[in-house]
DNA sequence: GGCCAGGCCCCAG
DNA sequence: CTGGGGCATGGC
């Protein structure tokens, strides 16, 4: 039975969503608090598509570790790592926090952005604001809530988020370049939308860690040397290197 | 103080 | 198309 890692998929950097305290870790999903102990509590059918539990990790992590020593050793120390199901929206205004950010502060502001615009769920537990809610934030606002320069780009992707429209019927190339024509969204960002939103494993986010491990590991080689598992992979380099368990 | 963090925008060449 | 400066904030 595959077992989920619940401190890689959920601390790893693909959600800011998750809090970890005393080995529980919560969230709040849809409007609703959710607390996990265990893999085995990942049950029903949200939780089970949320964790992409119906996909074969095992053939993927099989594959990639014939591919590098460095890929053979991170999926043997962490089996249980998947890549998660999110919301698209969600994911989107999640990764413009990201840039030139550490995951620590990210999720500080995400945390900010569900108690200054969410909905109080449960005493001190906010939902992450839906667009409608997030509409009302102004720049200056957000200004002095500390989003720095990634305020504007808030805005001005809540505003016009809803031109992107079909994305889920595009080819990977097309939507990662109507996903670009929103102020803010480059092509790291869109991206990660593109893995954590809308699950296209054709994807390759490169970041800061990404090209050092890139660099030092597989030179000369981009993405496509890991098809058709990209973002899984791209997942557990990024996590060795930020981790500290990869030479960079 | 300088450098860095899941970068992007904008402007030179 | 590529390179480099500017941009907010906080940790180290």
């Amino acid at each position: 039975m595959e077992q989920v890692d619940l401190q890689a998929t959920l601390m790893g950097g693909q959600c800011f969503a998750w809090e970890e305290k005393d080995g529980v870790y919560s969230a709040v999903l849809k409007g609703k608090q959710v607390s996990l102990s265990c893999a085995e509590d990942i049950q029903g059918p949200f939780l089970s598509d949320y964790f992409d539990m119906s996909f074969d990790y095992k053939a993927a992590r099989e594959y990639l570790a014939t591919l590098s020593p460095v890929l053979d050793q991170a999926v043997t120390t962490c089996p249980g790592l998947h890549i998660l199901r999110q919301d698209p929206y969600l994911v989107t205004i999640n990764f413009l926090l990201s840039q030139n950010n550490n995951i620590k502060r990210i999720k500080a502001l995400y945390d900010t952005l569900c108690r200054s615009y969410g909905t109080e769920v449960s005493t001190g537990r906010f939902s992450f604001p839906t667009r409608d809610q997030l509409s009302k934030a102004t720049e200056k606002e957000l200004l002095s809530l500390k989003f720095g320069y990634r305020s504007g780009y808030i805005v001005s992707v809540v505003r016009e988020y809803g031109r992107l429209g079909g994305l889920e019927k595009l080819s990977t190339a097309k939507a990662r370049e109507r996903l670009m024509t929103l102020r803010g969204i480059g092509p790291k960002v869109a991206d990660c939308i593109l893995v954590f939103g809308y699950h296209r494993w054709d994807a390759f986010p490169m970041d800061t860690w990404m090209r050092k491990v890139m660099c030092s590991y597989f030179p000369n080689k981009d993405g496509s040397y890991f098809a058709p598992y990209q973002a899984l992979a791209q997942q557990y380099l990024f996590q060795s290197a930020q981790s500290g368990r990869l030479v960079c």
